[in-house]
Parts: structure tokens; sequence; C-alpha cells
DNA sequence: AATGAATGAGGGTTCATTCAT
DNA sequence: CATGAATGAACCCTCATTCAT
């Protein structure tokens, strides 16, 4: 299977190739983010990781396939870690700064797999791409049920669909502009973000002026 | 014509010139868009804009001074909207709300122009980077300078910076999303972005809990 | 015909249009120097001559007659001064010794032009070729016959060819070495040049061994 | 065969690979001499030698370094044969014989390669010219050094330099002229010039008449 | 008399990929 | 299990040259 790499396997020596495969994966994604999946070139890709040219494609098919799995791994572990953060949580305030928490904290630590994970979202192509457009799809959807249920409990100012990409905006641009000299860490920055965000959507509404009274729209 | 012997405008000549140059920043816009910039060949530019290879050449002289030359007036373009735009408005509000109509009106009208503005921003290197680099320093300033104003009437949830990001993210992103079979038109997202944007960051405070209390940190 | 650039016309006009074209020469010569005729581009011509692309071609009608030109031009002074200067001089080894001094002078005077008339001696092809090699073979002639009074005189170690090619490969590879911060002048190399060149060919014998004892096998 | 399991010699496999090199070494300085260094074209080399155009880089990296490796090559076999044949030759004169002889005979035997050796002396750029200069220096020197002895034991008509380099001119312009149909076979040339040359340099004096009597200027 | 505009052909080089071992 | 060798296709760019003006 096309996943084969990524499920974890119980036995001892599928976990050591897992590892193996994770190492190759880390400096793959940071290729990617230098260069841009396009710009960089297996024998980047191969220099960078240690690993002989054919090699990357004995285990990894090619290059387009590479950047699946580094994408569809990044994106599980950020779902898997927001589904085990959410357990317990039942406010509807409060699950979606865990959301942005999960989110911003797994970008800054895992800067390299979420940058390629946002920025080469388009180039993926067929059967490959649908099947990571699934699990983003997922994410998505994710996101969206903690707005629906903010909007049951105090209404949104917005359509559920723009303010589920605003702040996915707001989230995944940190990319082009986080600087760990000059920034917060990932708690403050998503608790500034959810402040912004949960204020901005269902806080009290003054809003001065208006050329769309329409709510939601999505 | 170009043979005419009595030209009354003088720039009539290098208006047509600039014209037929649009026309291919048009074209290339469009490609690097779809393409992205690593992946897209100075021969899908020739093809799509129906010029020769060596043309291109004879025009723009690299395919990276093709993309400077696209972002550079793209970029100018909007600064110099919003120059104008801004002229009479005093509220700083206000200006916020023109601030983000300019920008997302523009992004939906010259899409491919505004995408490869943010998605291909680091793609420029050496002297190229550092002249496009300043000019979005002067944007980003700009709108750094609105939020200042608003701090200053209204004070801000956050330090301007991350105010100042967490809108362009939010704003940038629609090349990610938008659907016009969809979504709204421009003046309706700028609205709810705005409405998201300022009472997010300016509005009544009622954070319920807070990671991070500390405010203007920026 | 295609010479007619070197025509030395008397009247005034023709007189100024040849010493604009000398200047283009010049400037030509030295890229073709620096660059080699294959490595120079006619752009890097228009850049070095300053005169427009197009008008090089105006002008010249091709980078090959271009060089042709050049050569032509420089075979033709070496010839014409070689002439003046050999007239009075009867002895036949002073007369080599004019020869030999008139090449190096002029070679030392005029580097970037002698230097593409000796290297670039095989880039012409089809009728400019023949043209130049007629030219050149009337140079050699006229050393071969200077050589041949001398071999009357005092009779000659080894055969006119091998002693003409020996001297003009003395000669033409100073253009490889000649340093004139380390070197002496023209004058001076020269006479050593001759001392060894005549003294070797036409001196007391004293040959301790020979693989080839046949002489004048030329 | 590359695939016998049981190899006798460990060098067995790398000195195939020379052989193969060797082989593209000889296409190559074919289609240099006949082209020029500039004038050729990789797909000409990769023509001729019967490679991929994509192979000739997997093996050599650049059309540069090609070059640079026939240089070496060829410059590193004339001084290894040289140092060989001047054991047991202790007479300066019979010295200098062996190195004419040595320097010519390589030369027809390897004329490309000497050819591209003599006229590209100026092609390759940066760390490789460096390279190369340094074993051009090592030749030169070790000509000075049989100079030098001759000197010590006869004197020198000339400098030493302007006798190297006038020796190496005579010896190294022979790819200009050398005509197997026509000229003597090397041995024959060798003993002519080391006859020019010594009886020039060191022979009886009777210079006639002299425009620089300083001897020894080197 | 002189040139800006334009291009087809080809330059050196790198690409993702395969395959025999 | 892993890789050195090899390549067809494509890359960005420059070439010598033409032609309308």
């Amino acid at each position: 299977m096309s996943s084969a790499p990524l499920q974890r396997d119980p036995s001892a020596r599928a976990s050591r190739r897992d590892q193996r495969l994770a190492e190759i994966f880390a400096h793959a994604a940071a290729v990617f983010c230098e260069k841009g999946y396009a710009g960089a070139s297996m024998r980047d890709l191969s220099r960078a990781s240690g690993k002989s040219l054919a090699g990357l494609y004995y285990y990894f098919g090619s290059k387009e396939r590479l950047l699946f799995l580094i994408q569809k791994h990044t994106l599980l572990t950020v779902v898997e870690r927001l589904r085990l953060r959410l357990e317990g949580v039942s406010d509807p305030q409060q699950r979606i700064r865990v959301f942005i928490l999960n989110h911003l904290e797994y970008f800054l630590a895992n800067q390299n797999g979420m940058k390629v994970l946002s920025h080469e979202a388009d180039a993926l192509k067929n059967e490959l791409a649908k099947e990571l457009a699934a699990i983003r799809r997922e994410y998505y959807h994710l996101a969206v049920g903690l707005l629906d249920d903010l909007k049951h409990e105090r209404g949104l100012r917005v359509s559920t669909r723009i303010a589920a990409l605003s702040l996915f905006g707001m989230m995944n641009w940190i990319y082009t502009w986080h600087n760990p000299k000059v920034d917060s860490d990932a708690a403050s920055i998503a608790a500034d973000m959810a402040d912004i965000f949960l204020q901005g959507v269902a806080g009290t509404r003054n809003r001065t002026n208006s050329g769309s009274g329409a709510e939601n729209r999505g």
C-alpha cells in the first residue's frame, strides 16, 4: 500500500525502519522547504539525507510520492494530536483554543513539514492528490465542526466557511513570518490568535458599518 | 501606428510597448500561478504568451526578472490604489476597512498576480529579492501604521506585529480557497474579514481565558 | 569586393570611414584575443566597439568576415612594412634579421591583431579561408626566399621548410609568454631570436650526433 | 568481464573504467582539435564518442573539466616519459636532445592531445586553470633546468628564459604545419630542431651584428 | 546610414528515473 | 537490501543573424 511506511507496526523491526524513514522525511522536508517541491531535485534530497539516489527510489518510488508521504505523515500527526487533546474539553471556545494551539505548536515544532504541507498544497497530482485531499478535508471539517458548535452556542458573526478559512489563513501564514528571535512561543501566539479570532467571530457585536449584512453565506 | 510621423503623445510608443508587456505579464502570471515559479518553464511562458522563447529574453532578460517584474508591478499597483483610496478617510477603523477591501478586491480582480506575489515570495534572489523586499516592507509598514492609529484610539488586544501578520495571513490565504461559484464578492468577504479582525483586535474585551496575558507586546 | 574596407582610398571621406572601421577592428581584435573567435559573441563585439549589433552586420556582413578583415589587414600590414624595410638591405643574414625584427616589432605593437592572426588560423572557412591562405602563403614564401638566399651563401643545416617553420614557431609563440614587465623590447628579443636562428641554421657546424644526417630535404 | 565474481586484479575494474575514459578522451581531443574548445559542443563530443550527452556529464562533470582532464593527462604523460628517458643521460646537450625528441615524438604520436594542450592553454578558468598551470610550470622548469646545465657547461648566447620559450615555440608550433605526407618522422625533425637550437644558443659565437649586446638578461 | 526588435537553432547543464548487479 | 552507472527529455539561456524602419 502506498501508506505502508506510515503505518505503525508494533514490531521493533518495522519501527526501526520507520525511524530511518522518518529521518529521511525530516531531511527531505527541509529541502522541500528551502527550495520548494519543484525546485528541489532528487539529488538535493539524496545529498541532504545521505542516501543514494537510487535508494530514494527504492524506498519511496518517486519524488512525488516522497512529498505525499511527508505531507500525509505531517497531516495525520496533527489530526491525531488534535483528537487526543480535544478529549475531555467540552466548552466550544475552549475547544477552538485547543485547536489553534495544537496547530501552531506543531507548526513551530515541525516547521518544515508544516510549511511543505501549506506551501505545496497543489504539487501532488491524480491519485496522491486525491488521497491527501481526503485527509485535508477531514481536518478542515474537524475545524468546521468546532466552529459549528460555537455557532450554536453564541452565534457567528460570519459564515462558518469564511470563519474557518480566515482562521486557517491566519495560522498557516505563520511560516512566512515567524522568527524565533523576535516572536513569542507557540502558546503565546496561539492565545493571541485565538483572542482575535474568537472575539472577532463570536464577540459582542459592535459593527460600525457593513457592506454585507448577510450572515451564513457559506 | 508607430510609423505615424506626427505623434501627439510622446509616450504613445512606450505606452504601447508597456501594453504589450502587460499582456505578457498576464499570461506569465497565469502560468506561474498554475505551475509555480520553479515548475513553470520559459517554454511554457513562451507558449502561453504567444511570444518566441528568445523574445521573452529580449524583453525580460531572465525568468527571474520576469517574476520580479510581475511581482513589482502587482505590488506597486496595490500600494498605489490603497494610497488613493485612503485619501479623505480619517477614521482608523474605516481606514483599515479600506485597506482590507483594497487588498481583497485587487486580489480577486488580479488573482494570478496576487497569488504569485503571495506564493512566490521567496523565489527571487540577491538584488531582485532586495528590491522587492523593500516594496513589501513599505506595504507592510503602511498596514502597521493603520494599526497603530487604531491602537492609539482604542487599544489593541495583541501586539501590532501579530495583528498585522494575522490580518495578512487571513487575506493572502484567500488564493488557496476562493471559489467564485461558491464565495461572495470581494466587498462581502472584505467586510467579513474586517469585522472579524476589528472586533478581534479592538473590540470589547471579554476574554475568558488566556495563556498569555501580556498585551501590546509589539 | 570583400576587401573594400581595406583599400586605401585617396578621398578623405573613405579615409575617415577607414579610420572608423580601424577602431572597430581594434576593439574586435581585443575581444577575439581575449575570448577566442568562437568564444566571442557578436554582442561582445558590439559592446566593446560601442556599435550596435545590427551596425556590425551593416559594416562587416558576418562575424566570420569581421575576423577575416582583421586578419587580412594585419597580415597585409606586416607584409607591406617588411617590403619597405627590406629595400636597400642586401646581405642575406641581415635581411633575415630585418624579417625577424619586423615580425616581432609588429607583433608587440599590435599584439591583439597578431595573436588573432596566429591563434585563429583555422577559424575561417571556404572562400574567406582561401583568400587569407593566399596572403599567408605569400608571406611564408617571402620568408622562404630569404632563407634560400642564405642557403646559397652559407648553406643551411636543415631543410628550408623546417628552418622557416621553426622560425615562425619561435616568433609566433611569443603571444603565449610575452610579458612587458619582464621581457625586453622587441628589438632585443628579435636580436636574440635572430642570433639563435642564424647561428642555428647557418653557423659553424659542430654537431655532436645526429639521428638524421640528411640535409636539404625541404 | 565485469561480472566475474573472482577478480584477481583488484584494480581491474578501475583499469577498465580508465580505459573507457581514455577512449572518450581520444574522441574528445579529436573534436576539440578540429573545432577548438569553444567551438566544440558537448553534443559534438557525445556524437564522436558514442556516449550519451548526460553520460559525459556523469563522467566528467563539465565541458571544462573534460578539457582539463585531457590536458592534464597529456601533460603528465609527457613529463613522465621525459623523466624516464632522461635517466642515465648526463651530457647536457644530449639531455636537451632527449627533451626535444620526447616532446616531438609524443606530439606526433598524440597530435590531438598535444594540440589541445598547446592551443587551448587559456581556455580553463579558476581552479582548474591553476592546477594545470602548476603542472605546466613544472614541465617548463624541467626544461629550464636542462638549459641551465648547458649554460654552466658551455654558456648561453641568450637568456635562459628566451632560449626556453623559443624552443617551446619552435616545437609547439608543429601542430600548425606538420604534414605526415611531406614531413619526416619525429626523430628527424627533433634532430633538426635540436641542431638549430643547440648550435643557436650554445654554438661557436660569430655574431656579426647585434642590436642588443646584452646577454643573459633572463 | 544605422538600429531596435525579433527569432530559430543550438549552447551547456540538470532532471527524474531506470536497471543490472 | 541498496546502489553505481547511465540516459532521454527538458531545463534556462545565448547564439548569429535578419528585417522593417
